[in-house]
DNA sequence: AAAGTATTCCAAAACGTTTTGGATTCCTGG
DNA sequence: CCAGGAATCCAAAACGTTTTGGAATACTTT
């Protein structure tokens, strides 16, 4: 039904050749039978099928994205804003991106080698690192481009951009030391995801700088979600002598362990002080506001995205790693320590 | 470098003919080669070059779906929910996403016509219908598949799924009139957003339900985030006789009118009612916990990204058009009337 | 033994491009 | 008038599949 070249040919009267190369701008064909082919192109409303291009050229122009997903009530600002920055940049740099979902485990793994077995994408961006990351392994084994948002356990060599998670939460405890606070807490992500070590990491340093003693008691493990952080948080304030502040490793986390202290009837930057971290559109308007770390996720969605096509064309990159820093946004959530 | 069908059939020391016939189980290859062929293949790792099929079988087992996302700073909890929800019913049927991103728009359209002349994807999944949508009138006129997520101003007869608004806000606003409230104010976004004038004609049939008389001066228009939730919620807060209980058409802008409401020191779920829409995780953990409708996203994701295929593949659906009751769930930022 | 019928195979066309490697025509300078 | 070089064109191959329409062989049946 649609138009092709040999459709555009016949009406011409000239070979496909001809009208492939005019259409390109080839300097082998004239200047009259260039403007005529163009023309008619045109008046048929000829689109060039990108499935036999594809097919010519051996390669997508797709840009792979599987995003992991943990169940079924899946809403992560984190994403959106993320996905929304790739999106944009490829579709400027004419890529398409084909975006699965799968939640972590041996199918996430099966839906990358099946991408790639079947040659539908030309390269991947990969999220949420993890320590030892078998996507990155076997994307590496195979040779195949990719980029990644997050780092891994060892020093690599393949094009990411990160944000220094180490130094972020570093920031904020100096920001908690400051207002006074020397029990502070911690609510981090499973230590198996990259960015959940260096933050905690961050927030380690940030009390042996202060000479805080390290108490055991006060690190907990959440699961991301407000949910989460309702819950670690809730724990937190059952203990003797509960912590005087908060600082949770991401922004959901950190509602949730507010909306815990507040079932308690305590004042969010008052009676205790709690902070977050990637500075989610939500934050601001929380009540209190958040005080948290910004991360440009749509900016680095663009980064990673750029690097990739560049990998990809074989152009080489300007700056291969790439380490952002955080930035501090003192809100209302965190104040002064009042006892 | 991968290998193909004629790797295989040297191997074999067959035709590519019987190759390919051998793979799909063909009953004119007999058992022995059948055997031999499937064998080598996995042997050698033959898989089949998406590519080569898609052009043989003119069709890309590609659905596409493009969010219109309003600026850099897009964050919609909305979204993310629901794109799991189509890519992974999506990915269970073998096909597909195609995601991509423009703000409504001129731009927004000739993304969907640079997809249907490219040939790249086989139909679409539309989101955020608007009164006048000219998505869907091309797509008619195109003869291309489509389904949507949301209705349009006349009655059609395209498949679609969509909650019903109108209900939804019926019962919101009973529930807000049983509490004793009377000056009921509502955020509504831009009316040309089909579901806006859906929740905003439902708000009103609740006030004409119970009695209550119109009053121009509680209606606002805000742009579906915390922001605008804050900025409309403000201006009925700074009326000589402010509203008892602010119905906002989605949780964001709900999110954002506690927010205003708690900076002018007033309790939420006491002071004042708010309530919202969508019940996005948030919702549950914002504090006060917020008074809202549920939109099971996730499964309307599925439901349209099914029939779609169905449509595609040209079977009949059994239901063409669904419309789901939204259930309200009642939570602590509405409360009785207490002067 | 001939005719008919299964069974098993495959060459070639098709999908719609791009690219290769000439072929033809036309002009230029000697 | 002819050699050499532009200028302009195109047939055919290639990308990797699936499908079409036989062809060849083997097995039955008469």
């Amino acid at each position: 039904m649609p138009v092709t070249l040999k459709d555009v040919a016949e009406k011409v009267g000239c070979s496909i050749t001809t009208v492939s190369r005019a259409l390109h701008n080839y300097d082998d064909v004239s200047a009259k039978t260039k403007t005529l082919v163009k023309q008619t192109a045109v008046e048929m409303g000829y689109t060039p099928s990108s499935l036999a291009q594809r097919l010519q050229k051996q390669h997508t122009d797709t840009l792979g994205l599987v995003l992991p997903t943990f169940g079924s009530r899946f809403s992560d600002p984190f994403f959106s804003e993320l996905v929304a920055g790739i999106g944009n940049k490829a579709a400027e740099m004419e890529y398409d991106l084909l975006v699965s979902t799968q939640p972590p485990g041996e199918q996430e793994l099966d839906a990358y080698k099946k991408l790639v077995d079947s040659r539908r994408v030309d390269g991947f961006i990969i999220v949420r690192t993890r320590r030892k990351d078998t996507r990155i392994d076997y994307l590496l084994d195979r040779g195949f481009p990719f980029t990644v948002f997050g780092r891994t356990g060892e020093p690599v060599n393949f094009p990411l951009v990160d944000e220094d998670g180490d130094y972020g939460m570093r920031l904020v405890t100096r920001h908690l030391v400051s207002l006074g606070h020397t029990r502070i807490a911690c609510i981090s992500p499973p230590s198996d995801l990259m960015f959940a070590r260096y933050r905690l990491q961050g927030f380690r340093e940030g009390l042996t700088e202060a000479g805080i003693p390290v108490d055991n008691s006060l690190f907990r493990v959440g699961d991301l979600t407000q949910r989460g952080g309702y819950e670690q948080a809730s724990e937190f304030l059952n203990l003797p002598s509960p912590p005087t502040a908060i600082a949770a490793c991401n922004d959901l986390m950190a509602l949730g362990a507010m909306s815990a202290a507040q079932d308690r009837e305590l004042v969010v930057g008052k009676d205790i002080s709690i902070t977050g971290f990637d500075n989610i559109p939500m934050a601001e308007h929380s009540y209190p506001s958040l005080t948290t770390l910004h991360q440009p996720l749509y900016q680095i969605g663009g980064m990673v995205c750029e690097m990739l096509i560049h990998l990809i064309r074989g152009e080489d990159l300007e700056r291969k790693q790439i380490l952002l820093e955080p930035e501090l946004i003192v809100r209302q959530s965190s104040g002064l320590l009042t006892t």
